[in-house]
Parts: structure tokens; C-alpha cells; sequence
DNA sequence: GAAGATATGTTATAATATATCAACCCAAAA
DNA sequence: TTTTGGGTTGATATATTATAACATATCTTC
């Protein structure tokens, strides 16, 4: 486990690299990376937290640049479906991915005090070697830690 | 792993030996398996699946035991509260904890095509140790698998 | 330029879950 | 014994999350 994300960072360029690889591996996949879609992936980068979906509408509606449920929806399901954002099912909510065209199995560290939410990745291997061992194969995997952050374990 | 699920079993006597333990276990620790709590970890147990809530209300409705949604979510919030059931976070759906008592860090095989929900225990060791590292203080963990099970994994 | 695939606009509705407050029950304290 | 407090239930209303359905538009390809 590794780049938990707790740390500072330059979030400027942390969006603007993490949109250029987004449109790059696009273009090279041929998706259609659409001012919706694109602008819902930008929402989330300079939020930089996990956002529930009727949070996202609200400021695309904001912007004029829809209003109803399907639009961001659609959005997020073009950008969850390739790689460029993770759904948190314990929180109902979205978050751009920290890893984008590196095909991995997120790990999600949630802080139930600050909600912040770190994506690391966990070599798979010894669960999928188990999972193989009984036959079933694995195609996707959701793995959601909750507890307490470095910072609020400090604080309490 | 073990203990996959996907075996023939004895259901009925599956089902009275859940609800044993489960009103030992209350019994020892003073909680109140109350009627309805004990009818929906039942219905939990018989249907063998995981099930929505308003399915389970359903049931319940058809029995005159209650059919507003509180009554399923509080008699679930206990039931998961206090490990009897389990919330499979990628349906929105409720299963009987398969290991009563057993104080354990269930991981879940769901077959995208039959629907079925196994439940497997992982060694923690490794997790644990990973995020201490990182300081993040472990509470609850989420960790389900989507795949094809055996069975339907062959019938493609 | 017709056909097919993909994306968007729009309205409505489904599915999941919680807030709130009054009433009830039971056990322990005064 | 009466009171008090915690936990549970009943009942109504509402919040939150997500999808169905269908028309329109846009782009590509034949
Ligand atoms: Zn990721
Ligand atoms: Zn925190
Ligand atoms: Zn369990
Ligand atoms: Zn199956």
C-alpha cells in the first residue's frame, strides 16, 4: 500500500495533469471526453474529495450546464466505467481516481471524521489466487476501509 | 478463504442453529432480539439471499408485523449493529452474517449472473498491518467481489 | 443521404433511507 | 409506590439516490 494521499500537494497541477492524461488516453481509446463529462472529472479533481452526485448537479447547474439527474449521472457513469472515477458505496458518493490508465484495484481509506477519502492500491494477487483456488472469478472488486485518518486519530 | 457458500447445505437446520446462536448471543449480552428483529433476521436466514429492504418489508407487511420502512431499517440497523446481518454495499441489500459471533471481516463473492452472495472470511493481518503503517486507524471494513461463481462461470 | 451508433434534453418516476414526535414498556431509583 | 430514564415501537412525512422512457441531435459510414 502506498500513495495514501494525506499528504500536501500541489493540487493546481495535480488536476491539470490528471485532465491532460484523461483527454490523452481518450483520444488514444477513442472515448468522447464531452464538456460534460470533462467538466464533472474537472468538478471532482478540485474538490479533490468524494462528492455525492447531487452535489456535482448543483454546480453544474450553476454553470448552465444542466440541471436534471441523468446529466451527471451519465457523466459519471462514463467516467466511473473507464477508470477516471471510483464510486464509494459506503458514502454514495464519487471521486476522481488517483491512478487514471493504470488499471488497479482501488483500496478506499475513509475517514469517518473528515470524510476525506484516500484511494491506495493493493496488489490483488493473493485474493485473486484464493478467489481462483474456489472457482469464481473476479471482475471487479469494491474494498472500502473506514475508520479514523492519521490527522483526526492525532486530534481525538 | 474458505467456507465459500456455494455448497448444498441442510437449510432448515442452517436456519435453526442461526437463530440459536443468535438468541444466545443476545441473551449473553443483553440486547433484545424483539419479534420483529428476530422475524426479519428469519426471513433473512430462510430466503438465503441478499435481499433488499423493502423486499424483506414486503414480507413483513404480508404478515401484519409492519409495513412502514422504519420498522425493516431499525430491526436491519440492529441486526447489522450487532453482526447478525451484513449490508452488501454494491446492491443495497441485506444478508445473514454466515458467521455468527465469530467477530470477523466478512468478504463478499456476488455473482453478477445468479445473484448469489457468498460470504468468505480474509485474514486481516496483512490489511491491518499496511494501513497501521500509514496511521489510519482501521473500524469497519467493506470488501465484496463481483464476478461469476462457479456454476455460472461454467454454464458461459 | 440513409442507416446506425453515440450522446443529449426533458419529463417523470423508482428505489433506498431517514427525520420527527408521540406512545409504550420495563426496570431501576427515589 | 411513584417516578424516572432508556430502549422500543407506531405513524406520518420527507429526504436522498438513481433510473426509465422517449424525443432530438450529432457524427460516421456505407
Ligand atoms: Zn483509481
Ligand atoms: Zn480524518
Ligand atoms: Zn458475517
Ligand atoms: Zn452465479
Amino acid at each position: 500500500m502506498h500513495d495514501l494521499g494525506f499528504a500536501q500537494h500541489d493540487h493546481a497541477a495535480c488536476v491539470a495533469t490528471a485532465l491532460s492524461t484523461a483527454e490523452a488516453t481518450c483520444a488514444a481509446q477513442k472515448l468522447q471526453l464531452t464538456p460534460t463529462r470533462r467538466r464533472v472529472l474537472e468538478i471532482l479533481l478540485e474538490e479533490h474529495r468524494a462528492m455525492g452526485a447531487y452535489d456535482i448537479l448543483a454546480v453544474l447547474s450553476s454553470e448552465g450546464i444542466g440541471s436534471q439527474p441523468p446529466v451527471v449521472y451519465r457523466a459519471l457513469d462514463f467516467l466511473v466505467s473507464n477508470g477516471f472515477a471510483h464510486k464509494i458505496e459506503k458514502r454514495n458518493a464519487y471521486l476522481a481516481c488517483a491512478h487514471p490508465g493504470e488499471d488497479h484495484s482501488p483500496v478506499f481509506l475513509i475517514c469517518r471524521a473528515c470524510d476525506t477519502v484516500a484511494e491506495a492500491t493493493l496488489p490483488m494477487a493473493d485474493l485473486r489466487r484464493a478467489a481462483d483456488e474456489t472457482g469464481f472469478l473476479i471482475e471487479t472488486t469494491v474494498i472500502e476501509i473506514e475508520g479514523l485518518c492519521p490527522d483526526c486519530r492525532k486530534a481525538a
